[in-house]
DNA sequence: CTTGACCTTCCCCTGCACTGGAACGTCCAG
DNA sequence: CTGGACGTTCCAGTGCAGGGGAAGGTCAAG
């Protein structure tokens, strides 16, 4: 399998494929007798890993993390429960904080509306901000 | 008011309110003779609003769309809404893409927890991500 | 034989928000 | 008058996740 169709079946691009192996995420793959990468297929499997992790929220070096615990033959449920567990708590710190955002624009937003335009005059610059 | 003492008093460093004036978030300052930055007092309160922003996960480019909007002076309150209303849009979006991440995160977690370490075969990659 | 699609390596660029460091100027206390 | 703490500019790097494009090799079709 050339870099093209693994790129085409995994819905990535070549350059994002020569990137992962630099990364450390795919192997080395075998090459043919003029240079082309040659990869096997279940280099798929682990591409769809990789997606579901980066869909997940997960960095590049977490998802390696996991693949390198795979690769040394250990079934790596614990290290993703945990990945997973942390990745829950930061989801919701952000999630709080784009609330509380929300909650702050949303006042901002009602004082901009219901301001009488003679309060804001062009000398005293918006005093809602 | 010297770029050290508006450092310590903004709770930032030097190397940012120089920065943040490259960026256009500070305006330029007056120089006193020997060419040193100084600042007026109410660059803290500008400041303290960049911090806000930052500190609730607004980019520095938000941030100074609202400031230049301020800055216009042009009896900005409805600029100043609109721009609100639709930073409220993006916000809901972005809580609500959020939050189904959540539960999407939530639930690989829920079946790695459950999971029967038996049924983890370390030759295939985690399938429970 | 040439065209075009593919592949190779190589290095630099992007955006974000800074951060580090060099090389140099200024100011105040001892 | 010297040391240290400040200030100045300019250049470069960080981490993330790739993208752009050059310069060249390879291969099948027409």
């Amino acid at each position: 399998m050339r870099i093209g169709e693994l790129a085409e079946a995994s819905g990535t691009t070549t350059k994002t494929l020569r990137f992962y192996e630099e990364a450390g995420l795919l192997p080395p793959p075998e090459r043919t007798a003029n240079g082309y990468r040659d990869y096997a297929p279940d280099t798929l499997v682990r591409l769809d890993f990789v997606r579901r992790g980066r869909t997940a929220g997960l960095t590049l070096a977490q998802i390696r993390e996991v693949l390198d615990i795979r690769d040394a033959g250990v079934a790596p449920c614990q290290h993703v429960h945990d990945l997973l567990e942390a990745r829950l708590g930061d989801l919701d710190q952000q999630i709080a904080d784009l609330q509380a955002l929300r909650h702050t624009v949303a006042h901002l937003r009602d004082g901009a509306a219901t301001s009488d335009p003679t309060n804001c005059d062009a000398t005293t610059v918006c005093r809602y901000l």
